[in-house]
DNA sequence: GTGAAAGCGCTAACAC
DNA sequence: GTGTTAGCGCTTTCAC
């Protein structure tokens, strides 16, 4: 069925329809009512293919992040499908898994002429390689990686969490705190050197000393990763009495390899994570953690975007300023730090 | 950039570009290498809008489910999308929250015409509510409820599953077996009552009587549910010796649960989760499981959409028998279990 | 093996 | 306040 059906049924014309449709203004209120019940009648739907070849518009955001399987991104997946559906547009995901050329893909130029609007997690490229890129579509970059100066940028305070998570292991006793994911060239603008960084400033404020073999660098995130991590640590006899994992599924590894190693956590070595995810106060011990403000973050996107498209759709005159948005972050102590 | 705009520049028409593009016979070898190459030159991308309008596809597949933060769907989607990417098919997310209004929407007339496929994970609709839609998209439902004969189904051996879960506790020298998210009515086609089913079964096979207030009933399969309910038991008196949570999220509230009413899993109590999550065996202590099979349905839920999805392809002459796929369920056995 | 014409269903622009 | 016209970029059909 066509809206030209509806039309005809109404007795008016498919524009009519389309303007009742779309609520726009310059429909009698009569009208109005005849083409609804009409439609109701019909059981019409609108052709999402033909409405997006000719306005452009497409009802869906797309979500570019390096992974679902892990708690972080499936949880603000979660946050943003819920938000971005009271405004009637849907949530389309893509995984890059931390490619680079999944991550270019996913921003080529006809893969986001599919969107009105994307969020993108940004891991591996850079600005440079973000300049090539032609972008009508309105895009929010989530992540810590220098973005051009044209787009919307949100990121956690990487730096600040960091540095509080690190300072309350120092004055809770805590001398030598193996960091998972860490690196010791800290220069670049990641996520795990801006870490590092807060770490050392948190250090360097209470003025303890850094063992350098305590920094343990890891190829990903996840909880395999941070149980082999400290595995590692471990037989290498090292000694340490805390352990701040850079994410909560690391450290969930990272509680795995202790409980393996029969250490008591908090007793023998304090653990802290970060994201604080759904899943941290069901672990035993409970863990603590960085709460990065995911809440916010996820309001705030959707609010990015939005102002954007509606820009976009007024035909550009006027665009948004760019903004740079940074969530503070603070911490939520539970079972596995004293 | 439009079709034409390559077809002029490379001498040819737009429909000989369009059937360089589809891969269609009936194009001479060199004026495909030099359509080809104009593409590449120019940079030429198909516009997905006026490909669906004219052909009707989109190149997504849908896949609807009940929640995304939980880590049963989240690692099944990802599974998905790997394998559909394969296939250059997108996925597309939407979430219902087990609601049934959600679940009716999702595959309403209107929106699977955004989709060349859907893959629904039916929570709360009847075959009744699903006679109603007129589906010319290809569906495959997974999950376990009745579903009309015209639809491909998949789904876990529940029954079985439980059953072996059950069966192992009971030979280990469980007696009271508490179940987590069982039905006190078994008569439903839904998960619930399944696993309920395979709990009964293997008592009676082996002549243990059930105790019902060791049947728990919950509102979700949650961890924080999981958590209430272990809670709710231990408060309740009722003594137990083993539980069986019938999703691993449960299992791991069960687990924090039983850690603060100081009892040690498994010489105290025994427990066993249902799903085999990538996290069970970094639980402390590691979780016995049921694995479904996650790995064959994902497969499997591929194949059977590729397939259904061709044939429509082919004018829907030749559509091929609506099949029904049980995945056989096993037990790993981990820390949780004597 | 290749091309011309028609039209998928909607909406922007403008006429009335 | 409502209707008419044109066309978004592609693919189906059929002619050559």
């Amino acid at each position: 069925m066509r809206m030209i059906d509806v039309a005809r049924e109404a007795g008016v014309s498919a524009m009519t329809v389309s303007n009742v449709i779309n609520g726009r203004t310059g429909v009698s209120a009569e009208t109005r009512l005849r083409v609804l019940a009409t439609i109701a009648d019909l059981g019409y739907q609108v052709n999402h293919a033909a409405r997006h070849l000719r306005a452009g518009r497409t009802g869906a955001v797309g979500l570019i992040v390096p992974d679902l399987d892990g708690p972080y991104y499936a949880q603000l997946a979660t946050r943003l499908a819920r938000d971005l559906h009271e405004r009637g547009l849907h949530l389309v995901l893509e995984q890059t898994n931390a490619s680079p050329e999944r991550e270019l893909e996913a921003i080529s130029f006809g893969r986001l002429r599919m969107y009105d609007g994307l969020i993108m997690s940004l891991l591996r490229l850079d600005a440079a390689d973000l300049d090539q890129v032609s972008f009508e579509t309105p895009v929010v970059f989530i992540g810590e990686r220098p973005v051009p100066p044209a787009f919307d940028h949100i990121m956690m305070d990487n730096v600040g969490g960091a540095r509080l998570a690190t300072r309350h292991l120092l004055k809770s006793g805590a001398r030598r705190i193996a960091v998972i994911g860490g690196r010791h060239d800290d220069g670049t603008e990641d996520m795990p050197s801006l870490r590092t960084r807060g770490y050392r400033q948190a250090h360097a404020e209470l003025g303890v000393e850094i063992d350098p073999r305590l920094v343990v660098e890891v190829e990903s995130f996840t909880t395999p990763s941070g149980f082999r991590a400290l595995t590692w640590l471990q037989e290498s006899g090292v000694p340490f009495d805390a352990v701040f994992a850079f994410t909560d599924a690391a450290a969930m590894g990272v509680l795995r390899a202790l409980a393996d190693a029969g250490l008591q956590v908090p007793q023998d070595v304090q653990v802290m994570g970060f994201d604080n995810g759904t899943e941290t106060e069901f672990l035993v011990p409970r863990l603590s953690s960085v709460e990065p403000g995911n809440g916010a973050m996820a309001e705030r996107i959707v609010e990015l975007l939005d102002r954007r498209m509606a820009a976009g759709g007024n035909g550009g005159a006027e665009v948004p300023p760019q903004v740079t948005t940074m969530v503070n972050a603070r911490l939520v102590l539970r079972e596995t730090t004293r």
